[in-house]
DNA sequence: ACTTAGCACTCTTTGATGTTGAGTGCTAAA
DNA sequence: TTTAGCACTCAACATCAAAGAGTGCTAAGT
């Protein structure tokens, strides 16, 4: 982003950017002279404000009204202007409290995060867990369960046991089952779940020579075991906090929102993007390629775990979010996840 | 519900109750005579409707609008006047094939019947699994993880198979887990989840004084696995359609209602009182206990499998529902989906 | 060359006022 | 017992004026 505003510029948007966020209102230009202390006349605003917007960061949505900033407008106070503050020791200490307890579940992280982060924005909270694709290989299992059906149970080093029940042509002992399992659990063990199915793959290229039945068999039944494209885990907290925002007094533009929180895999493309950079990213309005909800920002960051980018945690709220405070509580909670991940599986 | 009305009061009352169906709106005298032809003058009408509310069936807005039906006028109307209609050949089909599909899992059928409840009523669909305590006891698991922890995986006959962690105070052996669970497998077979938590605490008073260890510690494990009071499962479709009915314009109410949904406890409460009747139950209104949802409609049936009555399903919407075909489509959903129940799982 | 006071102008918001129309309750006649 | 007729009530709607917030422009001040 282009530095386009002079010294006095970039006053006054940050002038009109924190005026509007504490009140969601068009600004003007007496209110921005008197409560802040720039000392300027109204007059003297009035013509900057007009020069800024048309560059096109303010828009006016009548004649007498005051401006309100665009998307551009935030983008560039992001950008260029906002300095975020630091967090104070309590609330780091309320952060870091979360986590405290002990023998916590991934589940229990995630759901604590995605209230931690609804609490503290009051507005909406979500974490996507790690990726199904990036756990670690512990152990496979397989059960026997009717006569061709098996359960195969797959446990990653971190994160939720999964389930699948395969169905079998051929009806397969339990001892072989073992057999399977243990031939698995040796060739698999420590790799990432893209790994171990690259590596399937090619085990079963080596065995077509090979043509050792046992052998084949069990890879066919963990290619299935590991062929479900699992749905993301994705926690939300605070949805219904968007209702007290003024600007959702719509009903439209609450249903069309709610309906993108429903659809996850909308919340989880948008997060995905995040996963590739590093550190905190902010999406604002109109910037996401979404439609539903380009009233909204999105404050967001990768946590890691181990060293695979493993998951996205952030703030969904609308465009006129506490940018000063939210930001550094985010990033500050995916710092505490990642550390939390680290120390609690080594 | 005591036969309050004459002939014609039943008559006023069905019209008045239709018509509001219908608009959504007061329902005035002259309205009635004119669509309904009762062959009475809009004063005669009117001279009844008085009556009407004076029992407390009618009510109005204010001095010089109609008449909208109270919760009690609706219940009268439920009990005493409503007579459902027949489904059509084509909606019976539409319900069958929903579950035609081979290999529909438990979770398949929850998902399609929730989804098929919406559909049909253009309100909220609803179902609840069978619950965990009803389920019947197939097989048990344990997987050895790490030094302390073990995996308990419990296959129910239907429904879910459901991980959880346990940990231990000595290291067992995977080979030691394998007598456990025979054991087990052998003394709770086609129980009942009710019955085997209480048979393990009866075998385990009898363990005792035989002090094996092994069992001891194969029925202390297994107490553990099954303590859990599992989440009741909850599919819920179509809440959004909610967002279309003109009663719920108002922001406070929509808002209260959500949070109604997402608090599952509360619909699951609501509907566990239904599984203690048979058929078709209704609740109108301020009927249930939940301010959240007196703005509301409830029609749901249990639904059964096997002999255990095992979970309700229905349908959630404005009072002024379309009783007249919300209730038989309801009634037939729940029936479809018992006997589904019983073939899929003998 | 900036800055700013002053002023005319625009446009929303608000409240007051009147009108319309739906619906009621009562009365008296059929 | 029914119903036509009538006076009355009240929400909803439209119209209008006044207030207020804010702008843009101009001309004078620094």
């Amino acid at each position: 982003m282009v530095e386009r505003l002079s010294k006095r510029g970039k006053n006054i948007l940050q002038a009109v950017v924190s005026e509007y966020i504490a009140t969601g209102e068009p600004v003007g230009s007496r209110t921005i002279s008197k409560k802040h202390n720039l000392d300027l006349s109204a007059a003297s605003i009035r013509n900057v404000m007009a020069d800024i917007e048309e560059i096109g960061y303010l828009s006016q949505p009548h004649t007498s009204a005051g401006r309100i900033p665009t998307d551009m407008g935030l983008r560039y106070y992001v950008d260029c202007i906002l300095t975020v503050r630091k967090l104070t020791k309590k609330e780091k200490q309320n952060i870091d409290r979360t986590y405290r307890p002990q023998n916590l579940q991934l589940i229990d992280i995630m759901k604590e995060t995605s209230s931690l982060l609804s609490n503290f924005s009051q507005y909406t909270g979500i974490i996507i867990a790690p990726k199904f694709g990036n756990m670690i290989f512990e152990q496979i299992e397989f059960i026997k369960l009717r006569k061709n059906q098996i359960l195969a149970v797959f446990i990653p080093k971190v994160g939720k046991v999964r389930n699948k029940i395969i169905e079998t042509e051929e009806e397969l002992s339990q001892d072989e089952l073992h057999k399977f399992t243990k031939y698995l659990n040796e060739i698999l063990s420590d790799l990432s779940l893209k790994d171990v199915r690259k590596k399937i793959i090619n085990e079963m290229k080596k065995e077509k020579n090979m043509c050792d039945w046992l052998l084949s068999q069990a890879l066919r039944l963990s290619q299935e075991a590991f062929s479900s494209d699992m749905d993301d885990d994705v926690f939300i907290d605070g949805k219904f906090n968007i209702f007290d925002c003024p600007e959702f007094c719509d009903m439209e533009k609450v249903k069309t929102l709610f309906r993108a929180f429903e659809e996850k895999n909308i919340l989880v493309k948008l997060l995905d993007q995040v996963i590739q950079g590093e550190g905190i990213q902010i999406i604002i309005g109109t910037e996401n390629q979404f439609q539903e909800m380009q009233e909204c920002s999105i404050i967001a960051s990768p946590y890691t775990w181990g060293e695979n980018a493993s998951g996205t945690l952030g703030v969904i709220g609308p465009t006129r979010m506490n940018y000063c405070d939210i930001v550094p509580m985010v990033d500050y909670t995916a710092r505490t996840v990642s550390k939390i991940m680290d120390t609690k599986y080594q």
